[in-house]
DNA sequence: ACGCGTTACTAACGCGAGTTAGTGATCAGC
DNA sequence: GCTGATCACTAACTCGCGTTAGTAACGCGT
């Protein structure tokens, strides 16, 4: 006996076994609502498609409905941030609940500055939308593509483009954080930033902490600012140089990978967390409540960032006005890094 | 002047605006190998494709040429799992490099067991093969499909599957991480596992503590081993069940994440590390040499393990054979948690 | 018997490419 | 001057499905 080199069933096929049209088959696949199709026919169809093992070909649905159901996340970061990234995954998975959701697939292009283009997903319908996860202002890619009206979201900073962009509310978060500082009676608060000033998110972080400075009617001191950059090595090296310049009593650290180095640094000087120095962090990473001590820092809504951007692509891909900007809400989280400030005892800096 | 409703140009339009067929646009586009194309012609085809700004049709393409070029991840892991896997990040992009070597793309699915079903990437030709993270035992989706020979890399342990399977030597690394402690001397070691046993990781890492301890005669002590399960609130839990059991000189902890919990327990019960009790945990994610002390661990190639899985799926799906299993070698890395045993003092447990 | 709706479908086109089988023109060789 | 081989291309079919426009059958009222 000859064995059929067996094709995979079409739609043809199922139709031929129903006893019905293709487009009728069409019509029970797609649940096509306000078609006539009686109970019996529907079932006929129902089950010739299961006894065949029927699944539509994606590419031809796609190709016949014009929509790919995919969502593009384009990741920018550089592998340096992404391993230190510990927020990203959570970032991720609510994304593809957003997707899901609408029924769309999340397809993943992390693309480090400056190795490749990203614009042919879209230009070639592979996405019908894309989320650009940290844009930089010098992506020309991104700035045609926006003009030519593809719907695309910005996770992160804006910049100058006319695209709705999601983000967690930076400078509100970091104002929190420094006026917390400020309540328990510290005045002299160093500041240890998440990533070099050219990141948005940096930037908005430290001007979060000038606002709490500001109010408080503290001078603004440039000697206590450094720069971290996304990995706990440079907290350390930032808290090094703090120290050799003065010693504040408190430190404001614009995220917990760098403020794990940051709290090794002070360790590492003989200084004690929080009785000499309070230590704040930023994005609240699932560790941060195990250090030692355990970090008083800001929490990102992670999950709700990525999900929130999966809807607002998915609005814009249905032709819907979106906000153009939408900021989500952080949060204190206080833990035992952070302590009032202690009696002045003999010695400055 | 009416403005035409600027329809995105087809090859058609290309071959029209160049004079020449369709057939030829095509063979110019794709570059094909053996075809007799006079430069010239080339050169008026490359022209036009420019200046109509033409972009193949992603959908099209796939339709007839039989292929999507996308690779599916399925990520079987619970919330929980993700929030604590710190080197998903790092695998998923080794993942994406070998992928866009191969000239492939990679869809996400994440599906916490019970969410949902995957089956439908590979049946529609949405994907062209799959890598499972993580698969479980029950999975009957996974099962079918390998049956049906769909091309599945699985990432993680193998259950009789045929299916090539890619993971780190889990056994290899834990009985190096246990030797190691036995050579500084301890012998009562404790053992706090990264999961449930019924996570095949957990069980190598455990079998490979037993490997370590057989070879060294020592008696296994059931005692000596709790389950942590991912988090660090696991691991603070399982170190206090141990300390109220017995008090070991040293603990393999099978993972970074769930071993600062278990190092927290330890300060709290006023043990100093590594002079009371050595710690080594394992993963070395990238916050483990900034722990308080340091941890000596053992380092997965998580980017390599998410490339060579990315590999291994596209051979399979080129046809080509592929080894059944891939063991990743790990390395010890030796930092400050880690001591001589100390000299015995009065009083036991 | 005729007209007029419904009901329950189907024929056929189009989506945008890849690919096979051919075709006409040119040219070398004798 | 004819044959046969190359060269440079093209017509037409195919992939699998969504969808519009249309039609056959049937029922019902007059």
């Amino acid at each position: 006996m000859v064995q059929q080199p067996r094709r995979r069933p079409t739609s043809a096929d199922v139709a031929a076994r129903a006893g019905v049209s293709r487009t009728t088959v069409s019509f029970v696949i797609n649940r096509r609502a306000g078609s006539q199709i009686p109970a019996e026919t529907w079932q006929r169809v129902e089950t010739a498609a299961r006894e065949l093992g029927y699944h539509p070909h994606g590419a031809a649905r796609q190709l016949a409905a014009g929509r790919s159901l995919t969502l593009g996340l384009v990741l920018r970061q550089s592998a340096d941030q992404v391993v230190a990234d510990a927020l990203l995954a959570e970032t991720l998975f609510g994304l593809a609940a957003a997707a899901r959701a609408g029924g769309y697939r999340v397809l993943l292009e992390p693309l480090a500055p400056g190795d490749g283009t990203y614009a042919e997903l879209l230009r070639s319908q592979r996405t019908d939308g894309l989320i650009v996860s940290g844009p930089r202002a010098d992506d020309d890619e991104l700035v045609d593509l926006v003009r030519d009206g593809f719907p695309i979201v910005l996770q992160g900073s804006r910049l100058g483009l006319d695209a709705p962009s999601v983000d967690v509310d930076n400078r509100a978060g970091a104002h929190g954080a420094v006026a917390f500082l400020i309540g328990l009676g510290h005045r002299r608060i160093g500041c240890i930033t998440n990533a070099p000033l050219a990141y948005t998110a940096a930037t908005e972080r430290l001007a979060g902490y000038r606002d709490a400075l500001d109010e408080a009617g503290i001078a603004f001191d440039a000697q206590l600012v450094v720069e971290g950059s996304f990995v706990a090595a440079s907290g350390h090296a930032a808290m090094v140089t703090l120290l050799a310049r003065t010693r504040p009593t408190a430190v404001f650290v614009a995220s917990d990978v760098v403020a794990i180095g940051a709290m090794r640094a002070l360790r590492e000087a003989g200084l004690r967390i929080p009785r000499d120095v309070s230590v704040v962090g930023f994005d609240d990473i699932a560790l941060a409540e195990h250090f030692d001590p355990p970090l008083t820092t800001v929490r990102i809504p992670a999950h709700s960032l990525g999900e929130t951007a999966g809807q607002l692509l998915v609005e814009r891909i249905a032709g819907r006005p979106v906000a153009a900007r939408t900021l989500l809400p952080t949060q204190l989280v206080i833990r035992d890094s952070t302590g009032a400030v202690a009696a002045r005892r003999a010695g400055g800096p």
